[in-house]
DNA sequence: CCTAAATGCTACACGACAGTATCATTTAAG
DNA sequence: CTTAAATGATACTGTCGTGTAGCATTTAGG
């Protein structure tokens, strides 16, 4: 669980530190991407001071939460079974995963990456996993998008403006529970998008 | 075009200076939404100075920049006859104007809102404007979804998406030129995301 | 219990940026 | 041409956020 292995194995409550700044930032950060670390320790219940302790830097605490927030999508792909499941069954489980998760958060994704170089904030292992669905999706025929970066970013578009749908939303309105319906709302919109055979669920 | 008219008219060159600067902001700020003023004013070549004399504030120019943007939707709306042409057509005509306009830009219009209110940055008539798009669109029976507020989400989304997609992407093989494939595109994505019965173009 | 680690708190240095002011110079417009 | 507006350049102020340091206190862990 510890941040950086580096040094000596930290004090259980130091642990437990990084580990709230760490949810503290994913959830301010979410709301304001320019967030004050003061802001941040504050919601951790910390002083701003124990931040600095934990993260040598903001930058360094930025490249944590999105190194937890790639984690977050691995695991999810590997749950998945996206290699190996039927691929529409992979999506489905991956977009209901995506939502536990939280792992929507588009805007956390794009902290680390600097303005200049607009590199990529996912980790490559995700991007190819990702990569790997939508490729396993066309060859059977399930959507006819060739290109699997074009049906990445128009996937994770969507999840991201499921997430923001307001619960009042009519799309939003029968059968399961609330991260239910969103995935299932995404599920059915991205397999349209992409050219999926069905037009409507 | 003065951008406010509530004083003496501005001179021809003062008024060339706004629209300059207000080109340069749009220019920046879509690669970094942090910039600082004094990047803005060398992209149009003038004195950070001149910025200060034409907006008052970093807000107002913001500000000021949400309602050119605005008014390219408005425009592109007018145009593409959204309340009496026939909805799919007005979708595509649409659609061909905010990528020639390149009013995509996503990020900006999201500059003027505090992150706390959320509220959103597109204006009344804009956000009317769509949902009376859509409403239409399913009316004719072209989409399914029945939310006019989640179609207009899912369509900018995809704008955006259009927007950024590399020119080297297979997506964007045949027929017109840049523009057109991507309008082309997004076209087909946003009707099959939404429930089109056109499983493909 | 005892030691070392972790934290809270305060103060401070440093840099970045917004905004203001002044003056000389250029430029539009009558 | 003549006047007033607009600009460039420079300097200055104030604020905010990051990062550092020191000290007293609390807490984990042997």
């Amino acid at each position: 669980m510890s941040a950086a292995a580096g040094s000596r194995p930290l004090r259980a409550d130091a642990e437990r530190s990084t580990a709230r700044i760490l949810a503290a930032a994913e959830e301010v950060l979410a709301v304001d991407a320019n967030a004050t670390l003061e802001r941040i320790a504050d919601a951790a219940g910390l002083a701003r001071a124990t931040v600095h302790r934990r993260f040598s830097s903001r930058k360094a605490l930025l490249e944590a939460l999105t190194g937890v927030l790639n984690e977050r999508y691995v695991c999810g792909l590997e749950q998945a079974r996206v290699a190996t499941a039927p691929p529409i069954a992979a999506l489905y489980r991956l977009t209901e995963l995506l939502f536990e998760l939280k792992a929507g958060n588009r805007a956390i994704m794009e902290l680390t990456a600097d303005p200049a170089t607009k590199m990529t904030p996912m980790s490559p292992e995700v991007t190819a996993g990702l990569e790997l669905l939508f490729r396993r999706l066309r060859e059977a025929g399930e959507i006819t998008a060739p290109d699997p970066a074009w049906c990445c970013a128009v996937y994770l578009a969507i999840v991201h403006e499921a997430a923001q749908l307001p619960t009042s939303s009519p799309m939003l309105g029968d059968a399961a529970g609330e991260v239910g319906a969103r995935a299932d709302l995404t599920y059915r919109t991205v397999l349209g998008a992409l050219g999926g055979g069905h037009p409507h669920g």
